[in-house]
DNA sequence: AATTTCGCTGCATTTACGTCA
DNA sequence: AGTGACGTAAATGCAGCGAAA
């Protein structure tokens, strides 16, 4: 409300008083329909000032033949079509943010199913019969992993085992003689390296140090990911 | 100095009308 | 010619502000 009164503005009040309030003007009466040279010109003035000063009001008023109120009136309309087209544009802007997140947010289900899938054959091989010792020596686990997260403790795999798949840490594995779970890794980067987009630009962060690197410092997250309902 | 009134503005909403398919 | 959708000028109501009383 920045309308400081102004003398000279007050001319279109005694042009409003000619009008009387409330007065609907009659079918036969002619009116509408600003001009194509009015409406250019106002539409340039509108280009650089938004908000007219009374005084600007009343100089466009008088080089357009029009009343200072319909000036105003017109300015008001402009500036309402303007907003309502503002909003339009930043929910198409939205929208699209959102459909590219959505996308992310599907692939990642999918990476994570995979994933899933992946710990599942690994941790079947590495409970076979022929590596007893394997399964129950305890390599430098990650302790912190362990205590941090209850859903972690559920997994099937054990926490330096895990260590082994996100790292590539495949000593254990050459130990074991686990040729299948060598492959197992080879498919999982694979998979990255053929997904559409980089996984860096998918994710929105650097995978070492992201997802994964956070992975055990992280209990929520890795709660997050745990969970089967999203 | 504080309060009230007046006149103005802007905005949201609604109404009335012109235009077009 | 009649009609509905749409765009737009104008009306209406309200809130906020500054100046004057």
């Amino acid at each position: 409300m920045e309308g400081k009164y102004d003398p000279v503005a007050h001319e279109e009040l005694t042009e409003q008083a000619q009008i009387p309030w409330k007065k609907k003007k009659s079918k036969t009466e002619n009116k509408r329909r600003f001009s194509d040279e009015q409406i250019r010109l106002l539409e340039t003035i509108f280009e650089s000032e938004t908000k007219l000063e009374p005084r600007k009001k009343l100089q466009v008023a008088r080089e357009l033949g029009l009343q200072p109120r319909q000036v105003a009136i017109w300015f008001q309309n402009r500036r309402a079509r303007w907003k309502s087209k503002r909003i339009e544009q930043d929910y198409r802007t939205l929208r699209a943010d959102y459909d590219i997140l959505a996308s992310r947010f599907e692939f990642l289900k999918k990476e994570k199913q995979s994933l899933i899938l992946q710990l599942q054959k690994l941790s079947e091989s590495v409970a076979e019969p022929h590596d007893k010792n394997k399964a129950s020596k305890g390599v430098d686990g990650d302790t912190k992993c362990e205590q941090s997260n209850p859903s972690f403790q559920q997994a099937p795999l054990e926490g330096n085992e895990l260590l082994g798949l996100q790292f590539g840490n495949s000593r254990d594995m050459e130990h074991a003689g686990q040729a299948q779970a060598r492959e197992e890794l080879v498919s999982i980067d694979e998979y990255r390296n053929k997904s559409p987009v980089s996984p860096e630009i998918l994710y929105g962060f650097d995978l070492a140090d992201g997802i994964f690197g956070q992975s055990c410092s992280n209990p929520q997250w890795l709660n997050f990911w745990g969970r089967e309902d999203h």
